[in-house]
DNA sequence: GAACAATTCAAATGCACATTTGATAAAGTT
DNA sequence: AACTTTATCAAATGTGCATTTGAATTGTTC
């Protein structure tokens, strides 16, 4: 009796996820959640407890899955040169930014915007090691002479456009600012503009080292 | 009877700002933002009639304030060359982002992550022709024969890197992601970065584009 | 197929908060 | 000073929603 329960939880999982991601923790519902899911709202008080429970469930339950689908490190070989290897890390981060049916990067967009402590343990296991991973490739193509903030700040500069698209994307579907860039369906091509907007920015301020 | 009335109008509207700022239209309480105001939960009733409307009178009055702070050109001439145009546009977007007392961009950001609707109107009309002077900016910058989805994304690159910020900000005064860049507080400096990254990035599109 | 556990359900409870109301005070007008 | 408008306040009302409860249903084991 795990094994047939798992039903009506999975059910509340895709459903919490999705509604989550689009409302954030606060604004979702139980009663809509549980609608969605086909359910009963004491379902949430079976299989979870209460609704910040099934809120963590719900991210570990959608990022695990993107994981799958998406490898962080976009298949690229570990010998790879590193600027190759930042890329295929960046493809990877927009594919699952931009796949319709991720919603664990939504989830933590919210989350910037909107703190609720509760995923502070969680994220800081499961989106820490991946950060990592970006700044040391970021120290390798930098070069030795960039300082920590140089490389900082270059983090930034990619992840602040890899989210930007996952807001416009929201923004779009939320009609909510009308007139906004036409065509991000094709989010290969902004990955690509990603990756070489980026590795400009990166190989300027390496030169800019040297001197 | 316009005069004196402002006493406890600006108050709340100040107080408003803060705090939709902080936690978004949502998950702010009338009774909290009074009792910042140091007023009666009645006196929003009385000045704007309810919560939707103190909301777009506080962006109004947030935006309005950081304008004649910040000029939106940065201070640099028309007669500039485009790229010195862009980046003085850079540095006050970025100016602004990190002011510690500004607070229409921290509420547009609540509103990118989770839109209400209630200032799609009001940011069409005040954030858009800002965004189309970057454009035309960025259309220089690229060359002609940059096409209009390249223009675009190179806008969305920048955005993200200044929403980054603003992102980054919140995060650590919520002390939400633990261990994140240690000195944003330098935004100057940043700033610097951000300019020097995408005319880097602008400058290898507009070359590859001469090939 | 009886006994027990696991799961689902409709309805009830309780709380947080936006909004309203009616009373009270202050400011302005004649 | 009488009267009217403008502004503030404490308390009441109503609503939306998370959570609980206890009964009904399904599934499992012997």
């Amino acid at each position: 009796m795990k094994v047939k329960s798992c039903k009506t939880r999975d059910r509340l999982l895709m459903a919490a996820s999705r509604i989550f991601a689009e409302h954030g923790f606060q604004e979702s519902t139980i009663a809509d959640i549980c609608e969605q899911a086909e359910t009963n709202i004491a379902s949430v008080n079976y299989h979870f407890g209460d609704k910040e429970s099934l809120y963590l469930e719900a991210w570990r339950y959608a990022f695990n899955q993107e994981l799958n689908l998406y490898p962080s490190d976009g298949g690229v070989s570990e010998d790879a040169p590193a600027e190759q290897r930042l890329a295929g890390r960046i493809r990877s981060l927009i594919a699952r930014v931009a796949d319709e049916n991720s919603y664990s990067f939504a989830i933590i967009n919210k989350e910037m915007a909107q703190p609720t402590r509760l995923l502070a343990d969680i994220l800081e296991k499961e989106i820490n090691p991946q950060r990592l991973k970006m700044l040391a490739l970021l120290k390798e193509c930098l070069g030795q002479s960039a300082t920590e903030q140089r490389i900082q700040y270059c983090h930034t500069s990619i992840m602040g456009q890899c989210f930007q698209l996952l807001r416009l994307k929201h923004m779009q579907s939320a009609k909510h600012f009308p007139n906004y860039p036409s065509d991000l369906s094709d989010s290969r091509a902004f990955a690509e503009h990603v990756v070489q907007f980026s590795l400009a920015g990166i190989q300027a301020i390496r030169s800019q080292h040297l001197t």
